[in-house]
This record gives C-alpha cells, sequence and structure tokens, in this order.
DNA sequence: GTCTATATAATGATAGAC
DNA sequence: GTCTATCATTATATAGAC
C-alpha cells in the first residue's frame, strides 16, 4: 500500500453494487457484502453509518456526472439540440456505470422507499424536462422517458442476447434517437 | 358481508398486490398484509403455504389471460399481424392486471430470485418471439421490448403525470405500435 | 378459518477491545 | 481499520386450541 490509502471503501460500493444488481437491494444483507469483502459486518459500518447510505454514496458518484450534462445542456439555452443529449446521455450510461443503472431500473420500488432524498432521480427530472419540448403532447414524454428506458435496457445482455457486447451500445442509441426524434426524420448518431 | 362467502383468499392476493407495487416485495411482510387485512398472520397462512405462494397465485391468474393471447396468435400462423398483436397486449395491460404489469417492471431483480419457475416470465418470452420477425436485427428485437415497456408504463401516474387517467392507455398503444412498425409507416389504433 | 403462542433464523446496528 | 460479541427487532413459518 505504499503512498496508497485503503481503498475498503470503494471496495465496498463495488461489492454491494454487484449484489444489488444481482438479487436486488433488500434482499442484499450486509452480512453477504461483508462476507463476500472477506470483512466482518462491523467494519462496513466503520464506513458506511448505515445500508442505505451505500446506496447514497452511489448515487451522489453518478450525480456528479449527471450535473456535468445538466450544466452542458443549460449552457445550450434554447439552441439545444435533442440529438446532442440523447448523446452525451448515451455515454452516461456506458462505461463504469452500467450497473447503477441497472439497478435503479430494476430497484425502483425499493429505492423509492429509500429515506433518502434521492439525488440521482432529481436529477433525472431535470433531464426529462429538457430532452421534452416544453407543453410536449404526451406521446412524445412518454418516447423521452423510454428513450431513456431504451439507453439502460441495451446494457442489458438478456435483452439484446446474440448481440456482441460491444456493438449493443451503439444499438441502443440509435434506438433511443429515434425515440426523441421527430417521426420519419432520419437521425445521425455521433461517436 | 352479509351473506357474503369467504372472499379472503382473493383479499389477500389484492392487498398483497397493492403493497408489493407500493413498497416492493421483499420490503413488503406478511405481519403487514395482515394487519391490512385486519386478521392475524396466521390466517394467511391457511390460505398460502408461504409468500412466495402468494405472488404464484398472482402470476397464474394473470398467465392465464396472456395465454389466450398466445393461443390466438399462434392460430394466425405465418399471417400474424403484429399491430394486431399488440393491440391485444395493450387490452392485457389493462384494466384489473394494471397493478401485476407494474409489480413486475418495478420488482425485476427481487422476482428474478424467487424460487418459482415464473410462469409469466416465459409466456413473454413466447410473446417477444411472436413481436420479432425471425432474425430480427437487433434494434427491432430491442424496440419491441420497448413496445412492451411503453404500455406498462403508460399506466404509471407518474410517468404520464398531467395526462386524464382514461387518455393514457390510448397515448401507450399508439407509441407502442410506432414501436413494433417499421419506421415513417404510420399506425392505425383499434379501439 | 381464524386465533394465540412460539420456534427459529436472519437482519441492521452498536460497544468496546486491539 | 478491523475484530468479537451482542442487542433489539423483525421475518417466515408452525403447532395446536377454538
Amino acid at each position: 500500500m505504499a503512498g496508497r490509502r485503503s481503498d475498503t471503501r470503494e471496495r465496498i460500493q463495488q461489492i454491494a453494487l454487484d449484489l444489488f444488481v444481482e438479487q436486488g437491494y433488500e434482499k442484499t444483507s450486509l452480512r453477504e457484502i461483508a462476507e463476500r469483502l472477506e470483512v466482518t459486518k462491523a467494519a462496513l459500518y466503520y464506513h458506511f453509518r448505515t445500508k442505505e447510505d451505500i446506496v447514497r454514496s452511489l448515487f451522489e458518484d453518478i450525480a456528479e456526472a449527471v450535473d456535468e450534462v445538466l450544466d452542458w445542456a443549460r449552457e445550450q439555452g434554447e439552441g439545444l439540440s435533442r440529438t446532442e443529449l440523447v448523446n452525451r446521455l448515451a455515454q452516461l450510461v456506458r462505461g463504469r456505470f452500467v450497473p447503477i443503472w441497472r439497478f435503479v431500473q430494476e430497484n425502483q420500488t425499493a429505492l423509492k422507499e429509500l429515506h433518502v432524498s434521492n439525488p440521482l432521480m432529481s436529477r433525472m427530472q431535470a433531464i426529462f424536462q429538457l430532452l421534452c419540448p416544453k407543453g410536449a403532447d404526451p406521446e412524445t414524454q412518454l418516447r423521452s422517458r423510454l428513450a431513456l428506458v431504451a439507453l439502460v435496457m441495451g446494457n442489458n445482455p438478456e435483452v439484446l442476447a446474440d448481440t456482441p457486447e460491444e456493438d449493443r451500445p451503439e444499438v441502443a442509441l440509435r434506438v433511443a434517437l429515434q425515440l426523441v426524434s421527430p417521426r420519419g426524420r432520419e437521425v445521425e448518431t455521433a461517436t
């Protein structure tokens, strides 16, 4: 550990998230997390005050990344390109954040009961506001929500089973772009 | 209550489902269900051997309805109209089955851990097979999944907040039909 | 069909030693 | 920063009376 600070905290986050995605938030006990980490429960409590706190820390991490997109989008003002916004969201959904989004999408009821005033969800609300033209018709509203779902679902191996993993993000992106674009108009995928 | 035969079993199903949707499957205890029913836990165990059994019974109920659609679709053979299939699915998603679909969609990880060899999910797999032309490209596959999501999400009051409840199903149906139809072609909504 | 009472196990969380 | 030991609470589930 020369110069290296303890990385236990990050390891807890990572393993907890893995288990949450695998078997759900409620079903995953601190004992399980501790076992897989090969420490005791008490050690967890040194790093996180409660189980909810682990989730909160996970959200803070990603909320920061969402903020960057939000800041960019607000700078654009009225000239905001929704296509470009979706492109940026697609990048947000890829990479190291993949499991968090699956966690959110597949544990909705469990999460809604967390006492946390969820810092991620309020930001996603803001994203939807930007994605939907003001006073958009309900169809457009629904399509915007689905665009986000498409991005996340595209990373789920069970959904695009016979598509090589490296191709999935682009498939998801194309479908998402179709959903936010007026029908009939073609869209371009920027990479 | 006068002259009424015991409908306790159905009341358990209904209340359990309400709670599952409200706060998630794992978080909902038999004690809570019993309390809201104003009976004791032991009474529940007379009707259902385990907590999982309640879920199983919920699924059997709806699986029957899915089977009717599957039977119809298979009768159509190669001439199956995917538009009409979506129309029938839309009706399946409406009415008394609304909460079950929300339950499934918002408790995915919790459900996947149930020891039940889920009779609903295998049927939904079959639906997807019918919805997707054989060997469909991944985009089409994803869009088919999203069509189902659209139907369910349309019933979620939080998604289409400012749309009157009676209009939501039709909005969802239109979006779902767009998703299964080749781009650019207009679709008709049969009611 | 519903009750009281209880068995048994697991959970989130804490105290305090090292 | 991690440990042992323990607490209070809750959970699913059962036995047996009425």
